[in-house]
DNA sequence: ATGTCAATGGGGCATTGA
């Protein structure tokens, strides 16, 4: 089973871009976040034509994620991440496929930093963080993938130390993913790519895609029953440079049925 | 502060978020 992530950066300014990346990389499972499109505006039709099932969860302007599946075994298990019945940001949907629980998430930014934002984020991570422990509880193959806005090292970004106040790589940040990895998650790009540079997201400024000037921070955490099915992964980069892109590159992973 | 996208309201372009 091939299971994809993907930040579309808007699902509707994204249809073609997205439409022929599925069509060429034949995923399985596709996890989409910032769809940035009412529930109503999500483009099922050409979804459905391309050979998925969907669900997902929109939001008016921003956030918003989805997960798209070839096999009709798909049913959700939830939308929203729980903890805050205040929260109506659309950023977390999960489901079994088959017999693995996807989860797909779209954590906060957290910029600027310090401020309101950047404790949203903190929090939500937290929030994450207990939901992801019972999760691993269940004993059963899980994959919690998405957009993590995470740097989790100086390998994950070009020019480190020009982040370290950023909200993508505070220390507040990136302790609180060792947390979350500390309940023994695996970092799957980084087990099968243990020292190489490997960037998922390119700024639309400056041509940072031309320059490689990229960060790595969409991931994927496997659960012990899923890790060692764990057969293969990479990064679509081509697909980052094609016309009319998102500023993030579809990552994947190849796991044994 | 800058740079570039996408969505919004309202019918051009400023604002917001990333």
């Amino acid at each position: 089973m091939k299971i994809a992530t993907y930040n579309v950066n808007g699902i509707s300014a994204r249809l073609p871009v997205l439409l022929r990346w599925l069509a060429e990389a034949q995923p399985d499972v596709v996890c989409l976040q910032e769809l940035k499109a009412p529930q109503e505006k999500f483009p099922l039709k050409e979804i459905q034509d391309a050979g998925y099932h969907a669900i997902w969860h929109g939001q008016k302007s921003w956030n918003g994620v989805a997960i798209l599946s070839r096999s009709a075994d798909i049913k959700e298990v939830r939308r929203g991440l729980p903890g805050d019945e205040e929260d109506v940001q659309s950023r977390y949907i999960e489901a079994m496929v088959n017999d693995v629980l996807i989860a797909c998430l779209y954590l906060p930014n957290g910029n600027p930093a310090p401020g309101p934002k950047f404790d949203y984020k903190l929090d939500w991570f937290r929030r994450f963080t207990t939901h992801a422990q019972m999760l691993w509880e269940e004993d059963i193959p899980v994959v919690l993938c998405g957009d993590y806005n995470v740097i989790p090292t100086a390998l994950d970004a070009y020019k480190a130390e020009r982040w370290v106040d950023d909200a993508l790589f505070r220390p507040e940040t990136v302790e609180a993913f060792n947390k979350l990895m500390q309940q023994g998650w695996t970092d799957a790009i980084r087990k099968l790519y243990p020292y190489e540079v490997i960037y998922t997201f390119f700024d639309y400024f400056r041509d940072a895609y031309g320059r490689n000037a990229g960060l790595r921070i969409d991931h994927f955490l496997l659960s012990p029953h899923l890790n060692k099915r764990l057969l293969a992964g990479g990064v679509y980069h081509d697909v980052r440079g094609w016309e009319k892109s998102s500023d993030h590159a579809p990552v994947w992973i190849e796991v044994k049925d």
